[in-house]
DNA sequence: TTAATAAATGCAATTAAGTTGCAAATATGT
DNA sequence: ACATATTTGCAACTTAATTGCATTTATTAA
């Protein structure tokens, strides 16, 4: 049982060949992946709708999260959350980059607590930067 | 002339009755809209791509503006220059209330900047908050 | 090791959001 | 009132995502 398959027995998924596929994608791209740039690299082997239910059953099981951005295409990235507890809900900065697309994780980032107009009670907070990123800037 | 007819002009914006309709429209909901919602109201009236139509124009000359959260369908609420300058882009947070779904624009938050990794240039920002509502508080 | 079963998959069909082309209608400036 | 550029309605189309169902597979327990 290696790596992969034990993150997926972690979060209480069945171990399958495209759970292991697109687990070992994600963790091989830094920036945040659509269904679509799934698609493009797995059709060959596996069914578009699978390739959305895995990202939802992903999804539910807290081992991705979703970024929203304002072009309405849902995007992924991996949480970071290796440690052993199921826990501690890392919330942190995006960054999409207006040049070449791509949307980042910034882990290092907290989104800061603001306060609130009366009665408002957070529970989350989505924060997503835009601009150009280093390599487009290098 | 009166102020909704002033305010398509300000933007350069031919006045016609679904112009007309949909800015008071805005104007009198303090929650964002979706063009579902605006179909709903309308569809009795103009066509539903016309509502695209004006959605979009609105957005290209700076009447309105798009708020992204993770349902991927596309909400806006009104900008607020209301003041002479077509200019001064209003930064402000957002908030989305997980019972009632209804989202507000919080216009007296500013989105606090955040210092950047090397090389990375922001240029815009999108917060928004999730939890419930002071309505829904109440 | 096998058998039982709950879960996952593939495929076809469907829903839903948004876009495009084009002819007809209309707003605006002269 | 006229000329013209813009806007509108309608039909068709695209794209993203979902659903139903029969088949296959992963897991657990005999
Ligand atoms: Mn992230
Ligand atoms: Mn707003
Ligand atoms: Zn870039
Ligand atoms: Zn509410």
């Amino acid at each position: 049982m290696n790596k992969i398959e034990q993150h997926l027995k972690h979060h209480k998924l069945r171990i399958t060949q495209v759970r292991l596929d697109i687990l070992r994608y994600f963790q091989n791209h830094k920036t945040a992946l659509s269904h679509a740039d799934l698609e493009q690299h797995f059709s060959k082997h596996f069914d578009r709708v699978t390739i959305y239910r895995t990202l939802t059953s992903f999804l539910e099981n807290g081992l991705i999260h979703k970024i929203p951005d304002d072009s309405g295409i849902a995007k992924y990235a991996l949480c970071r959350h290796d440690s052993i507890a199921h826990s501690t809900v890392d919330e942190h900065v995006h960054f999409k980059c207006k040049n070449c697309g791509k949307i980042e994780c910034l882990h290092a980032l907290e989104i800061p607590k603001l306060h609130l107009p009366k009665k408002y009670k957070p529970e989350s907070a989505n924060l997503l930067i835009e601009g150009t990123c280093a390599l487009c800037n290098a």
